[in-house]
DNA sequence: TACGAAAGTTAGCCTTCGCTAACCACAGGG
DNA sequence: CCCTGTGGTTAGCGAAGGCTAACTTTCGTA
């Protein structure tokens, strides 16, 4: 099954934090997502299940091969949508969050138009 | 309540729908849509629960006053986002999809900002 | 040694919003 | 006068993805 729009949230989530923690548990995801343990615990195990995700016998997650690149995928949608806001003058936190509710539903089409211009073009005004 | 994401949805085809041809029905929205006449029917009925819509005796929708304004916002975001889009070389059609998605998504803090961009500068590059 | 906090899981609930199946009401044509 | 197509509704299913309650396991410390 492919990955839903949470799917990708939560291996973004753990892409952020392997960046700054070197290891990372179901814990450290519910807190950073303000989300129950069960529903990560859920979410994980479909992570896992899928393919995105191994955990080792301690509970720690590394994203797998698959998993890192979606992640990925995802986390540069994200910090380019910002920049693009942020260039519209938007504040860097509201960028960031407008940036993260709509990561997931823009074509790749449109997601390459704006990396172009963004890296293309330093300033609009 | 407040309006969801698939209600902004329902009022936009309704506002879009009605500039069109003057009378709007429920299998109307099920044809632009794609969606079953159930689900439609359903939607109709929380649209007029809430005072978004008034339906008359022979099925014909009218957006009340509250309904016109949430539609009119959602679709002004929609054409803003499209225009964007384009001006950043994406083709009109998977623009036009892309705004439609991301529409219900993003703040108004990014909306007037984009809006801003939109109408004051004609051209990016 | 026993207790308590921390981490994880299981069971099960709830909402949203699609769907199909099956029904009702009505209008027009044969 | 009945029969079919059109429009709408009711009932109920199913997937996603949150949640709480309640359990287990483990580990550190009094």
């Amino acid at each position: 099954m492919p990955l839903q729009e949470s799917g990708q949230m939560y291996l973004e989530t753990i892409y952020i934090l392997s960046q700054k923690s070197s290891t990372v548990r179901a814990v450290d995801i519910s807190e950073y997502m303000g989300y129950s343990k069960p529903s990560v615990s859920r979410a994980v195990g479909l992570l896992k299940n899928g393919g995105y995700i191994t955990v080792d016998e301690d509970g720690y997650l590394s994203l797998t091969e698959t998993g890192l690149d979606m992640a990925k995928k995802t986390y540069e949608r994200h910090t380019l949508l910002t920049k693009l806001f942020v260039r519209l003058g938007v504040d860097e936190e509201t960028a960031a969050e407008d940036a993260c509710k709509i990561e997931h539903h823009i074509s790749d089409k449109t997601f390459n138009a704006i990396k172009h211009h963004v890296t293309h073009f330093t300033d609009v005004y």
